[in-house]
DNA sequence: ATGAAAGCGCTAACAG
DNA sequence: CTGTTAGCGCTTTCAT
């Protein structure tokens, strides 16, 4: 109730100097040519006063705001979104912006709406990011047009906006060879059976490091189901009462690793000594939770935020044309706990010895 | 690259009326006294245009940004972050507000810290929100002073400021009677030992629901652990290997229950069939994983955000100086799925029949 | 080496 | 009923 804003002339009165020059001296401006000891009076003036320039009035005559919109789909259902945002916003704020953040459902292969994207626009932020919640490619609103922009996790239809994304393949690789140098030959793997866009992928990364590997590929060894802990378990049955069972398997997602846990403890197969198991998505609450831990791979939310907001920024201050690299794939790590283990003694090549 | 913003002159220009027109026509001043025909001509040749008012220089103009700040601590670590958030933004934009969103660390027993709050007054925002991650008392700076401000989940420590919070007594009693309701006489608790300002109201919360219910509280049939699976677990084997075991349990969390349900297994009790459970926290990624599927209690996280925008707008909006009701405790609600059943036969009130 | 003044796009008195 | 004008707080030419 008590303090009135200071503005920018409170500053120039207590330093006895011009706005003029207050507002030189605290921007640094570079053909400025100052007195250092004006400098100085007008730099204590300024931390004594507790001035802070007003943004709002500043954004108006730079036509520049310092605001990045971030719009972003489910948030309150993507699990981990609170990551990416949390990495451009600290990306964001290292380099003086703050972030607006509108939330949006996702509704078929659009991204952002007519009106989220209008909403931004009449704030003035200065491009956006759009963190989208199944990595799919959209179509952007005509108004976006002019505005940087940058995808998260996904594509648009145009292919004209750089993006950033993790890289799957290469996680599900990290997945797979975390049990191959284990020494498991026979590798299971339990894929969704839902419309998903990292269905096929992650089934031919499997295949492909396989290969690698110098292993064989067999069709009867990939169980698919529903991502979720039921699908996990009716698949896992599946896989698991083959004649011939693998000993060791790669799950789409940590919620069908449950499921596959389950269908193991009922079977009387232990973790990880009948069996290890490797999940992927780092789903803390359950992959912590479950025992033996789960191994499994991790995406770089934070780097995927942080990272789109660099570019953004880049684009935002850079000569208009200037734009950089497309496209921008991340790596995936693998966290490593209990869930892997060596090749049972009774199993392995030679099948039921 | 094409369209340059359109601003309010180009719309007076094409309604042939000058920009005070325009500004009270879109605005809907209640004196302005505008020809109905002419109200007409302006809206049209606003929305030809794609017209939308600059809320920068509004904002300068008026005082009033339209923009509410929220800080969240510890997005990317508080499980359903995202739901309050979701709630807050749907709520505010319902009223012509944006959010800006800020995540800071938790530390101590500090809120906000001095310069997130800096970088909100900068940008001139209406109000803020501070969403805790745990709900304590904490210290808020001095400059928030004049600026309204609402907390979610949290009191601060001069008790001044509005906050509103889940009743969580009440979603601990309606876990208790789902148990109570189906006949359970000997319920236990797992409780966290974690240092937690919920873990005493909890315990308290779970002895006034039995009394009420005229049931005798014993306290060895509450066991105590981490709150997490492996603690749960660990609590859960002592529960279920006392003389005359529950046979219904309570947990602080549903990664407790999820331990519960590991100890349960491994001893040879089905769920629900010989042992009753209900979690806390409705996490979708544990409950609805289970199996059977956790009976739960869910908070009321996205109506927190919401009932919290309402607020700050509220006494953003109003006469200065009135305040509405300090605290809203918002209703927890009961998930019902599958982890509670009937008294098992051979259980009950005579033990060991 | 410093200051005066114009103006970003809008709203709100005040004139007509 | 509608138009003119003066700022909101800042940056930025242009004078001095």
């Amino acid at each position: 109730m008590s303090s009135k804003p200071v503005g920018i002339k409170d500053v120039a009165a207590a330093a006895g100097v011009s706005v003029t020059t207050v507002s030189q001296v605290l921007n640094n401006v570079a053909y400025a040519r100052v007195g250092a000891e004006t400098r100085d009076r007008v730099r204590q003036a300024a931390s004594r006063l507790g001035y802070g320039p007003n943004r709002l009035a500043r954004a108006l005559r730079t036509r520049r705001s310092g605001v990045i919109g971030v719009i972003c789909e489910e948030i309150a259902t993507v699990p981990d979104a609170g990551r990416v945002i949390l990495g451009s916003d600290e990306a964001a704020r290292r380099r003086g912006y703050n972030i607006m953040l509108i939330s949006s459902v996702a509704t078929g292969s659009d991204g952002p709406s007519e009106s989220d994207v209008a909403e931004l626009l009449d704030r003035k932020v200065d491009g956006v990011l759009y963190v989208a919640s199944g990595r799919r490619a959209l179509r952007l609103p005509t108004r976006l047009t002019g505005l940087p922009a940058v995808l998260v996790d996904a594509d648009d239809v145009a292919d004209t906006l750089p993006s950033v994304k993790p890289d799957r393949p290469g996680g599900v690789r990290l997945a797979v060879t975390a049990l191959t140098d284990a020494g498991h030959t026979r590798v299971g793997m339990l894929n969704t059976s839902d419309e998903d866009p990292a269905r096929q992928s992650t089934l031919h990364a499997f295949q492909d490091t396989l290969a690698d590997d110098g292993l064989e590929f067999r069709g009867d060894l990939v169980q698919s189901g529903p991502s979720t802990a039921a699908g996990g378990y009716a698949a896992a049955l599946r896989l698991l009462k083959l004649e011939n069972p693998p000993t060791a398997v790669f799950c789409f997602n940590d919620a069908m690793a449950m499921g596959l846990y389950r269908a193991a403890a009922e079977m009387g197969l232990t973790i990880p000594g009948a069996l290890s198991v490797v999940g992927f998505g780092n789903q803390e609450m359950i992959a912590g939770n479950l025992h033996p831990a789960l191994t499994t791979v991790e995406l770089p939310r934070y780097a995927m935020g942080a990272r789109a907001a660099e570019h953004l920024i880049d684009a935002v201050e850079g000569t208009p044309g200037t734009r950089t690299a497309r496209q921008a794939v991340l790596e995936c790590t693998l966290v490593q706990r209990d869930s892997v283990g060596p090749v049972p003694l009774n199993r392995g090549v030679t099948p039921w010895a």
